[in-house]
DNA sequence: ATTCTGAATAATCAACAAATCGTTCAGTCT
DNA sequence: AGACTGAACGATTTGTTGATTATTCAGAAT
């Protein structure tokens, strides 16, 4: 029982080195059984699958992550506002500097992506439940209050898209890249017209 | 000299029934050569390449495509938020509409902007220009007043891409789309705190 | 002189064979 | 009985060959 986990993680050490030494397409379960003195078939006594042995080190690693965003959100000395620009921009610059300096880490959460589907949307439904969590921070601290803060998440997450996935950069440096997501969050802050906001505001709910 | 004109005309004729008709991919140039009672080589006289008789159809088609947008964003009778509103969905469906019953086109679209990352900025720098007449046309009206319009519509493009990219779409239907675009459209307009919008304005020019 | 042809060329694609690799499972070991 | 092995299997990838096709250009036709 105890045992198992002990040999679970020893798989996911000798498999999160041969990944992120020879990338995920290149290492095969034969050599990671072999790091870890065991034939190819005991591996799937512990993983249903090599997909699900790059799943289980991807989760460890954006758990870590999630922790520190969850910190970000409801930073205490910050406001709203600023909270949200953290956020967004630790986002963008984990996913920048994975693409940059760890193209195969980036290679391996693109084939998790496109693979397990589910799985990148667990991750979405993560950071939307962290912006939810920095909305109802807001409303604590009296910063602003808003109805439907699940739907606004989803919207938040929606406009900011492009920022989340490198195939829509095109070649845009990291200064290009933070420039626009500060220009699309003021838009989202204050909105095209502040001042006309009260004349649609009732409206708007259709 | 005029002559040249109607040779043109008639390869991008020959082209568009092919290309409609059976694929960007699956038709040759010698087909298209012979429809137009040449030889192959008589094609490159007037033009570059195969992808350039493809971009000419696309330009075309885009042309008229564009008029349209541009009517929608000055439209008498309706306030600037029904403006961007009729042409943000206006292009969303024509993207859906073109990926559900043209594929042959879409899959055309897909090449070019690839083949030709050029082509696809100049679509974009376009739209923008569009946006920027919606913006202007709002400021004669005295519905809001935006201080850099370029700017502001690269915004509204950032964070409206996702509407723009199929790729991104994977099942999602139409109606699900346009409910999250109007959601979108919603953060855009009014902001996420309308009413705190005084407070924050002045400190945003950081 | 200009317009066009069509064979030659080089790049790309399709199809097939060989090899590799993920996965399974009958059976061994402890 | 439970943990593990490794040969066997089928799917996927890789490598190779032949054909197709975009493009060029020397020269024919007008």
């Amino acid at each position: 029982m105890a045992e198992k986990d002990t040999v679970r993680d020893q798989i996911v050490e000798a498999a999160k080195k041969r990944f992120s030494h020879f990338g995920y397409a290149k290492t095969t379960m034969a050599e990671v059984a072999g790091d870890c003195a065991m034939s190819p078939g005991n591996l799937y006594r512990f993983f249903p699958g090599k997909l699900d042995i790059a799943e289980a080190i991807a989760t460890e690693d954006y758990s870590k992550h999630l922790d520190h965003l969850r910190k970000i959100a409801v930073a205490p000395g910050k406001d709203a506002r600023q909270r949200l620009h953290d956020l967004l921009f630790e986002e963008l610059r984990r996913t920048y500097h994975k693409l940059e300096k760890d193209p195969r880490a980036y290679q391996m959460a693109r084939v998790i992506s496109e693979e397990r589907p589910k799985f990148a949307n667990w991750m979405l439904e993560n950071e939307r439940k962290i912006l939810v969590e920095l909305m109802e921070e807001a409303e604590r601290r009296g910063e602003f209050s808003i109805a439907d803060k699940e739907f606004t998440a989803e919207m938040v997450q929606a406009a900011t898209m492009k920022f989340r996935y490198p195939q829509l950069w095109s070649k845009l440096t990291l200064p290009k890249l933070e420039r626009e997501l500060e220009g699309v969050m003021d838009l989202i802050v204050r909105g095209l017209c502040p001042n006309a906001g009260a004349e649609h505001t009732a409206e708007a709910a259709e």
